[in-house]
DNA sequence: ATCATTTATTGAACTTGTTCAATGTTTTGA
DNA sequence: TCAAAACATTGAACAAGTTCAATAAATGAT
């Protein structure tokens, strides 16, 4: 069960098989159905998450009731509102599931457990959030200096599976466009 | 010299006099004038900075030739190109000073060098990273759902001391839109 | 103080993306 | 398997933001 998300960390960092254990054992699975949601706006984030199976997405509603894809997680990617867990904040976020998935959750008291316990969980997470930040940081320069159909291509080169997986509705929100913007870049595209 | 690199890490872990000033000592001041480059495209970022006096821009120039800023760093604020510094790979931005400032710099090698010999230096990182990530997150949600009038808005009110040091060209640069455009949302606003 | 450079403003024409409403297509669930 | 719901497409009118060119204002260097 905990197969993947061992996986996960020794591509980090390396860990004694007895640390893995620990930590590992730190983690519930839950599963979730399709459409069900591990978070609702307002909220306080009591977790980090690691997803075994399925897809999720992280979003925003805005005051014209527009919704934003922060980012979506499939198996293997790391899930949570990391400003409501670590501020222990209503979180303006909603996680849902948009396959029937499973996720191994860690509660805030647990992971600082393993900060404690565990001093390399601490470079683990130092690590992921870089990784996290960079690939974010990345979005916002594309975000700001691209057309919505270059970053249409973009994403379905970069991540062709998700593409796959999503509603053009979900990529739109991912792009920041509208559904119907989408659908006449797609035509465009298709007529090359 | 050291002492707002004190306060800024006391403030977010706890060292001792000694481990403080063992760390302090890794870091080695350069004084970078107005309009000067800390860094430029295509070079492998070799820092990681702590600004102690002045402004800097951290920008990316797009295949147009516009530039974007990813952010801007004033007194007390850290800055560097974090996916070049930890991938080792060439950036694609630009670190540009747009006051008389001064940095304090400490280099891969010592970072390692901390995290291997102080601990807590990773927690500090680790913590500076998800809030660094927290910030952005925000911004991106930001962009996605506002327009820029309420962009403009947003950072007059986030920033007001920033507001007042920077053009509205930079300005125009961070909110991803054009100078002209940006002026012709003051004088809209100003009209109210 | 003065000239050169950079920054800011403005208008007109244009491009990109939105909105709304209608229609067609696919998926889902009983 | 069939109806309902969700998703996708299209066009026309609109709004948001860009581009270009011209001018004005502020700043900087000497």
């Amino acid at each position: 069960m905990t197969e993947l998300l061992t996986q996960n960390i020794l591509n980090h960092i390396t860990l004694s098989k007895k640390e893995l254990d620990n930590f590992c054992n730190l983690f519930n699975q839950k599963v979730v159905q399709k459409k069900h949601f591990l978070m609702r706006e307002g909220e306080v984030c009591k977790f980090e998450g690691f997803v075994t199976k399925g897809l999720f997405r992280v979003y925003h509603i805005d005051s014209n009731g527009f919704e934003q894809v922060l980012y979506f997680a499939q198996e293997n990617w790391w899930i949570t509102d990391i400003d409501s867990f670590t501020n222990e904040q209503p979180s303006q976020l909603y996680i849902q599931a948009l396959e029937d998935s499973e996720v191994l959750l860690i509660s805030k008291k647990d992971k600082e457990f393993a900060y404690i316990n565990i001093p390399k969980i601490e470079k683990l997470f130092r690590i992921m959030t870089q990784k996290t930040h960079i690939a974010l940081q990345q979005r916002m320069i594309d975000n700001l200096s691209k057309t919505a159909d270059q970053r249409y291509l973009d994403f379905i080169e970069k991540y062709p599976n998700l593409f796959q997986r999503l509603t053009n509705l979900q990529i739109a929100a991912y792009l920041g466009i509208s559904h119907e913007f989408l659908s006449k870049i797609r035509r465009k595209i298709a007529s090359k």
